[in-house]
DNA sequence: CTGAATAACCGACTAAAGTCGAAGACTTTT
DNA sequence: AAAAGTCTTCGACTTTAGTCGGTTATTCAG
């Protein structure tokens, strides 16, 4: 209980909350695990509150009639996900899978409201952490819509690298990074492979290394 | 003046404000005029605060080397825009550009700031405000990513239409259309010409009249 | 250690989208 | 009413993306 309640200080929507409140979030909240490929929340239904994140990752995807997904977000610990079906009654917007065993701890509507009230800040907060989706939107509108799946993988394995290498979870298959970046996994091995043949990278089940970096930023460009 | 605190008094975030705070907000910002094809913000820079559109209408785009770009959204009378860097301290995502001659309210970070504190209120209608843009854009990505263009163009038909007619505004050229839908003049042009030999539709320089729902319909589906 | 399941890959093909140069149609200006 | 400009269309072509059937590799469970 006390660690619950040092994690839910770190999280940033309560960073700077005094622990009355932050108890009376913890108790008023309620938590729940999921075994994987889970569907946390189904797009087209109201949500129950604000979800954040304890263990585990996620993924937000829309998904036509096809089969084929988009992912639109990943959302790992700390995170916080359903923002705004919380807080207007639109329905959820997207589908919300659990990509491995995760807990997640749901704050109730009807509290984040009391909160808000009592912490104006947190309305700061919130606006913030909507306006960090809208941003994230915003690119991924731009990419699919004007650059090509290359230039999108480039980007995507460098945002995705710490000092050169990607390291790829279980669950950070050829299938879900495709769905990321808005393809198909055939077509993304191709390119994969292809960056492989150029000398700009070498992948395997763990691990995709960037060894010429200077020659990815510039597919990344056009 | 009178007219102005009624017309502002209409606009959505500050539908229920008293009029001494309306008149606050008048005072407090400033209004400019733009002619046509006029770029009022651009990305990469900080916003100076919320933008109302007092008359005219606009678009919000992203844009690549090669010259293409996509709207992301088009305002008009009544629309706010710039919210989310006039909030947080996070610069423009998009560039805005008059779409004719448009007359602009300006509402400094400041005051907005101000008028936060003293109408909690408030925060809840820019949640609102900021989650209609994220479901705009979520519906963008997912339209992108896995819908074809004949599909998104039937989508954007029905979506603009009224009474059976798409009535087109001068500036609603095949280029702004394909530039919403995400796609090229060309392209498009191609497929409305399909539409129209198909019966579905009936186009020209004023209107696009949809003769066939249903089948546009289908079309919008897969 | 073996076999089943999942993930990745391949080559050949199809389909969709985008490009290009040029021309036609419609507007607006002078 | 002619000229200039913009918008739209065309056909032929290129490129990119996606599909399909089947194979290989890897991982995991028993």
């Amino acid at each position: 209980m006390e660690s619950s309640l040092r994690a839910l200080s770190t999280i940033q929507l309560f960073s700077d909350f005094d622990q009355v409140s932050l108890k009376e979030i913890l108790d008023g909240s309620l938590t729940r695990s999921f075994p994987s490929e889970a569907i946390v929340l189904w797009e087209n239904e109201p949500s129950p509150g604000i979800h954040l994140v304890r263990s585990g990752w996620l993924k937000a995807v829309r998904s036509a009639h096809t089969g084929r997904e988009q992912v639109l977000n990943l959302f790992g610990p700390g995170d916080s996900f359903s923002i705004i079906s919380a807080l207007s009654d639109a329905p959820n917007q997207v589908r919300v899978i659990s990509l491995e065993e995760v807990i997640i701890q749901i704050i109730p509507r009807e509290l984040i409201f009391t909160m808000l009230d009592r912490h104006p800040e947190l309305s700061h907060k919130l606006i913030k952490r909507l306006s960090k989706s809208l941003v994230h939107l915003i690119s991924l509108v731009e990419d699919l819509s004007l650059e090509s799946v290359e230039t999108r993988l480039a980007k995507f394995l460098i945002s995705r690298t710490k000092d050169g290498t990607y390291h790829r979870k279980k669950w950070e298959t050829q299938d879900t990074i495709a769905a990321q970046i808005g393809t198909v996994p055939d077509v993304l091995s191709r390119i994969l492979r292809g960056f492989e043949k150029s000398g700009l990278i070498t992948v395997n089940r763990k691990q995709i290394i960037l060894l010429d970096m200077h020659a990815l930023r510039e597919k990344a460009i056009h």
